[in-house]
DNA sequence: CGTATAACTAACTAACTAGTACATACATTG
DNA sequence: CAATGTATGTACTAGTTAGTTAGTTATACG
């Protein structure tokens, strides 16, 4: 009787939490994917850095891939979350641009694992998206948006009538996907770190003014 | 005695060539990495697919670590190789933006197996490019000529004054490698393939008016 | 209060995987 | 043509690794 300890106020297992064990696992599997890739990733490591066993990421994930899968959704429900919450109808169609450029901007600064777990996803060949439900299907805020602003500008003759909404977000997204996903080796080769703090809002400003000035051409 | 075939000409071993042998090894070597990941690939794989044994990787790269850098080595040497070949000089600053910026367009698309090399060294923190002599100091062609364009374009009044070569080389690389490396969670989620020959031209002519439309702004 | 079920653990296993020991054949050179 | 080093192949091994088996414990609910 009495396998676990009587009443210890801070060692306590933390009883039973069906939820706080799962999101336990999908965090530190986040981590870990993001981190050594699916291959390189290790099921008994994302295991052992939870206060749970393995036994649970099959109870709850179904395996490795399951998990992987998990960490994706979640990663990309996140940034789509936040997209839903941007407001720029309001604004003026290039203050706006702006705005969109900088929520993305910094949303990928402060998210690399996100990003990183694109570039794995990538590798991949989005085989896992591709498989999931969740993600196959999942619209897309800051296009629809992107789609308004565009078409205000156009209206107003503020910004040229031959551009399409995804080219733009495109545009947005390499800019800001890059300076995160190959900070490494564009670090390695040109000794210039792209998220030293003292270059921040140089590239901040660099998306916009980029885009802008391709969007405002000639007018 | 005789343990080899006497003669057969068609399944002759090829005899003996140290050369062949190594750069067969590198050639596979690159595709499987590249395919799949440090981690995610197999070092019986890659020898399966040579007409060579593993022992012979061994022999030759000292192990995966090494015959992995070896494969990046390779692959970062040939576009140094290429950068070094163009001549941009004759041509006015803005039609030699035009084609440095086509030239790592086509070099990129005609090279995925290098792009996708470059994510997994990023995922892997560039730790390999660091500890290779032969990347670490890699002279960078490009930008020197990029440099020199820039310097031509200030001159003649035509670009504006407070642009950096690594700047710029980062806008078109960022362009040309997000279309390669990310083609596929792109395509996933926004149903349009980036490498679709269709739009091919579309996407080449782009990158040159996003970056000459920044660097002629207000001009 | 007792029992069904959800939550959880420890120990095990079969398959894989990077790397090696050992043997040997070929080619070059003196 | 002997001998020496380079190039190559076969078989093996020690350590991992994803996944499983066989349970145990806590909690909700009648």
């Amino acid at each position: 009787m009495a396998t676990q300890t009587p009443d210890s106020p801070a060692a306590a297992p933390a009883a039973r939490d069906a939820e706080r064990t799962r999101s336990e696992i999908l965090a530190v599997a986040t981590r870990e994917f993001a981190d050594k890739g699916f291959a390189g990733a290790r099921v008994d490591e994302i295991a052992a850095k939870t206060r749970t066993t393995k036994r649970m990421i099959y109870y709850y994930f179904d395996g490795k891939e399951g998990l992987y899968i998990s960490a994706l959704e979640q990663a990309y429900t996140g940034i789509r979350a936040l997209e839903q919450q941007v407001d720029v109808e309001h604004l003026d169609p290039a203050e706006a641009i702006r705005r969109l450029a900088a929520l993305t901007f910094d949303h990928h600064e402060s998210h690399p694992d996100f990003i990183r777990l694109v570039s794995i996803e990538n590798i991949h060949y989005a085989r896992h998206i591709a498989r999931s439900e969740i993600l196959a299907g999942l619209a897309n805020p800051a296009l629809d948006a992107l789609s308004r602003i565009l078409e205000r500008g156009r209206a107003a003759g503020q910004f040229r009538d031959d551009v399409d909404p995804i080219d733009v977000h495109m545009m947005i997204s390499a800019f800001c996907v890059f300076r995160t996903a190959n900070r490494y080796t564009f670090s390695a080769i040109f000794k210039r770190d792209m998220l030293d703090p003292a270059r921040r809002d140089h590239y901040r400003t660099m998306i916009s003014d980029l885009v802008l000035e391709y969007l405002t051409a000639g007018r």
